[in-house]
DNA sequence: GTGAAAGCGCTAACAT
DNA sequence: ATGTTAGCGCTTTCAC
């Protein structure tokens, strides 16, 4: 059957013809492709010329299968409904394919399904991988240092592992956002919690309870939303309004949430910051937008990308250097979701 | 210098160990792994098990050098701040996982960028190419074919071309909103363009304006944002409401646009829908949040996907399909941003 | 500075 | 049903 379509039959490879035409041989016109070859500047010159010509460029994967690497980086990703992390995935890929990487996509749907995709990744030899958003479980982490690769984890922290990490400051986030509410005049707060096994949903909570603990004789309420989203963030708030005590401070584990109890309190008849000071975590584009106005601790993107990409360099020149736990401080963007308290001046 | 990192050394592959403990030849072990090859069910039964744990599998390169089939999938994206496009990504990542595809990630910043980011791509040799949201130059396009490759086009459409591509009807969307305005007694539209050389953009506008010019004897005004972003329509909008006809009803070619349109609705003063009716395109998480309320064309992103997964197939099955363009009808989702008349009933 | 030869890990004829 | 052989497209010794 095999119709004409097939391309692909044998045409010597473009290779094999370039080094004819070219009167050199196969292993002239790789040495002109590896930067650090020895060959003359002028052959070298020549051969990548008419290779751009004919559109040649080496193989990828003839070359990883002989050199041991394969210039590619995985990132792992669960689902991403946060608008935080787009920006983020297509922003690090890009500093990726700067580098000279190229970047494989895993998602991984549901959390069981993440020992598999990691795995499934692990086929492609990656000379670094990536978890971004996305929780891997031990068993997991441990199969990537068996295959004598490297992770990156951005925005997870793995406990008691030594890992390559690089975070927000969630933990000073939490203070940070604790302190603002008790400097302006705040009693009763409450924390809107995302996905419970989150460390950063975890050390935020931390943060703040500890801070607030530290200064103030009242205990911050926690209710628990169970994902990181706007909704989940409505209907917590909801539940918190119709609590006996309506807390006067909220603090949302992230800016979909805090933008949920937003619309939650307006919905209740309530107004923020008259009623209720909101703050959330992040500082996501909508955040900024005058239908919200939300205040909150804005994650240093930049600087997480630029960690993250130092990191993966490190690994690329020399496999054994020593994890390490990076954790970047953000600020507090003050607008107007949370009441400043009129503290006179001078 | 070569210290003792380098883990990878000489371990006699573990294909080789595998074939040698269970006394079959390297053939079998490929055998076992290839579900369509005559092998013994208990042969590959017994290979598959033990290769399982000690977590072998095929080394993809290296298969893929011979059978000429790379099972990656290559996606092309811009810059994605539409919240629209990150589902889009995830999703469609997900599915052509689960059909066996692996997937790189590319994406282009600059415009001018993409030709080089396709020929990137196409080293890999991927089985298939998805532009995502991306515009590709038809110089770029034709390397693609050059190279036997196809392409499938998600939400860009390229005229004159014979390609695949997969659309949210666009046309027919800006028809509907039309005649929803039309229906409702708006008189003085106006159209917010985002980004004016996108396909997206110029369909929208096309169903939209010439709906109305059948219908109605004013002309719709058009304003260019730019972009597809918040401030871009919040923008555009004030300029519009400072006009000397001020519309009482505005199609933003996306809800981004929209919900920045709202805004400056809201900060000129005026509401929504009391003084203008507002509708945008794609039914982002965010227009249906109370805080906006956005009324919108739908896009029918499971059908897009569905859609696009099929081509996806086809093309690996045979490579011989022909290019078709598929534009998927989506829905109007009225919500309270634009006015309903009313009409009396029965 | 360059060519010849070997081989990366695998699959696909071709035998048996 | 399985083993043997050849070779995918490249890089890398090793000669010269």
């Amino acid at each position: 059957m095999q119709s004409k379509s097939n391309a692909k039959k044998r045409e010597t490879t473009i290779a094999k013809q370039l080094a004819e035409e070219l009167g050199v041989s196969v292993s002239t016109i790789s040495r002109a492709f590896s930067p650090r070859a020895v060959i003359a500047s002028e052959t070298r010159e020549k051969v990548l010329q008419r290779a751009k010509e004919l559109g040649y460029q080496p193989n990828p994967f003839a070359r990883s299968l002989i050199t041991r690497k394969t210039n590619i980086a995985s990132i792992i990703v669960s689902d991403i409904t946060n608008p935080f992390y787009p920006e983020v995935l297509t922003r690090l890929t890009d500093s990726l394919q700067e580098l000279g990487l190229n970047v494989m996509l895993f998602v991984s749907t549901n959390a069981n399904d993440s020992d598999n995709i990691v795995s499934q990744a692990l086929r492609y030899q990656p000379d670094v991988l990536i978890a971004l958003a996305a929780t891997v479980s031990s068993k997991a982490a441990s199969k990537v240092t068996e295959a004598g690769a490297s992770m990156v984890y951005f925005n997870r922290y793995v406990p008691n592992e030594s890992v390559y990490t690089v975070t927000c400051d969630n933990y000073l986030g939490g203070q940070v956002i604790a302190d603002f509410f008790l400097d302006n005049g705040c009693r009763y707060p409450a924390f809107i919690s995302g996905l419970a096994d989150a460390t950063t949903n975890r050390e935020r909570w931390k943060g703040f309870s500890e801070r607030w603990l530290e200064r103030a004789v009242s205990e911050p309420r926690k209710v628990e939303a169970g994902r990181f989203a706007h909704e989940a963030g409505f209907n917590a708030t909801i539940k918190l309004l119709a609590g006996r005590v309506r807390p006067d401070a909220i603090f949302a584990a992230n800016d979909l949430l805090a933008l949920g109890a937003l619309d939650a309190v307006q919905k209740a008849g309530l107004s923020a910051p008259k009623n209720v000071s909101i703050i959330g975590f992040d500082d996501i584009a909508m955040a900024s937008w005058s239908s919200h106005s939300l205040t909150t601790y804005r994650q240093p993107v930049n600087k997480m990308i630029t960690a993250t990409v130092d990191i993966v360099k490190s690994i690329l020149a020399d496999k054994a250097q020593p994890p390490a736990a990076i954790h970047i401080p953000g600020e507090l963007v003050v607008r107007s979701s949370a009441k400043i308290a009129n503290m006179g001046r001078g």
